[in-house]
DNA sequence: GGTAGACCTGGACGC
DNA sequence: GCGTCCAGGTCTACC
């Protein structure tokens, strides 16, 4: 019989509302299950692949059962892996000051914003949602999961680590991947990784400030602008927007702003301005409720028909 | 500092 | 079934 964890949340915590809270939680290697409002993925242990099923206990507690027994160490990385998807580590004081600054989400409690086990993963995911539209989004990881992703005892497939993807070819990861001219940028990142020249370390410890691991973010290959601001956000630093034609649709239907597209773009870094250091947050939740508004509850959305949805020429 | 064009994939559309 | 057009963010060259 496979390990099984039980991990202990805050009294604020919502599996169903915190998992299906940014769009990551459709990419592969993640699923969610409409039926038994559950998540699942593989994750990548020391002994290697995992599977990894995860619901909440009716005393609000993540139960996490693997598909192997896990050793002790790899029991502690599983742990830390789930606390950060989960943003576990962010307590209901913090989501409280989120609330006092855009009271708006106090009803529904959101504050908590879905993310992966690893920063790794988190970064090549933003590559594969640049200059494409969400399907391709989808796609590429599916593939990436597929051709480079190891197999967990159970038969799924993880995200491919950095030490994989470093040693993977250019035609590989194009012509099997279908992930195009971001290749070379995804194969320059994994190395960047394994060489130590990223250390997520140093880009979650919040004693480094948000404007130098921005400008370290923009240093990177594939990653600009609105890359680096969803990866902020990602890291947990929610002082940045990351701007892109969403946005723009956003500005002019739901905001009513009006004039160029550059203009636009001012108004809307003007107009959260009022949230400081909450910023993102409050923008994204705009926009998740948007997105609900037309496709209904978040964890109702299978992922293969809300899929083509989430581009802004579709609304 | 601002702008134009190339980079790719996949979907929509017209024939 | 084929060709064309378009959406999407980053990067480079150029003014």
């Amino acid at each position: 019989m496979g390990s099984r964890l039980k991990i202990q949340t805050p009294s604020d915590f919502n599996l169903a509302r915190d998992v299906c809270s940014y769009g990551y939680f459709l990419l592969a290697p993640n699923r969610w299950d409409v039926e038994s409002q559950s998540f699942s993925r593989v994750l990548e242990l020391i002994d290697g692949p995992s599977s990894c099923a995860m619901d909440q206990q009716p005393d609000g507690s993540v139960r996490a059962k693997f598909d192997r027994r896990l050793s002790r160490e790899e029991q502690f990385i599983a742990r830390k892996q789930i606390i950060r998807m989960f943003s576990l580590d962010v307590d209901t004081k913090t989501i409280r000051a989120f609330h006092k600054v855009d009271p708006r989400w106090e009803k529904s409690g959101r504050g908590r914003v879905f993310r992966s086990p690893d920063v790794f993963e988190d970064v090549i995911k933003t590559v594969t949602s640049c200059n494409v539209t969400w399907p391709s989004t989808i796609n590429m990881n599916r593939r990436l999961c597929q051709v480079c992703g190891r197999k967990s005892e159970s038969g799924f497939r993880g995200f491919p680590s950095a030490k994989k993807l470093a040693r993977t070819r250019l035609g590989t990861l194009r012509g099997r991947c279908r992930v195009g001219y971001r290749d070379q940028r995804i194969i320059d990142l994994a190395k960047l990784f394994t060489k130590g020249a990223v250390n997520p370390a140093w880009l979650e410890d919040p004693n480094n400030s948000d404007d130098d691991v921005f400008a370290f973010l923009l240093t990177l290959p594939g990653i600009g602008p609105y890359a680096a601001g969803n990866i902020m956000q990602l890291l947990g630093r929610y002082s940045r927007l990351a701007l892109d034609t969403e946005s723009l649709r956003h500005g002019k239907a739901v905001l009513k702003m009006t004039g160029t597209d550059n203009a636009i773009m001012k108004q809307l870094a003007s107009h959260y301005d009022q949230f400081g250091d909450h910023k993102f947050r409050s923008y994204w939740f705009e926009l998740w409720e948007f997105y609900q508004s037309k496709q209904g509850p978040a964890h109702t959305w299978n992922r293969d028909e809300v899929g083509s949805a989430f581009t802004a020429s579709n609304f």
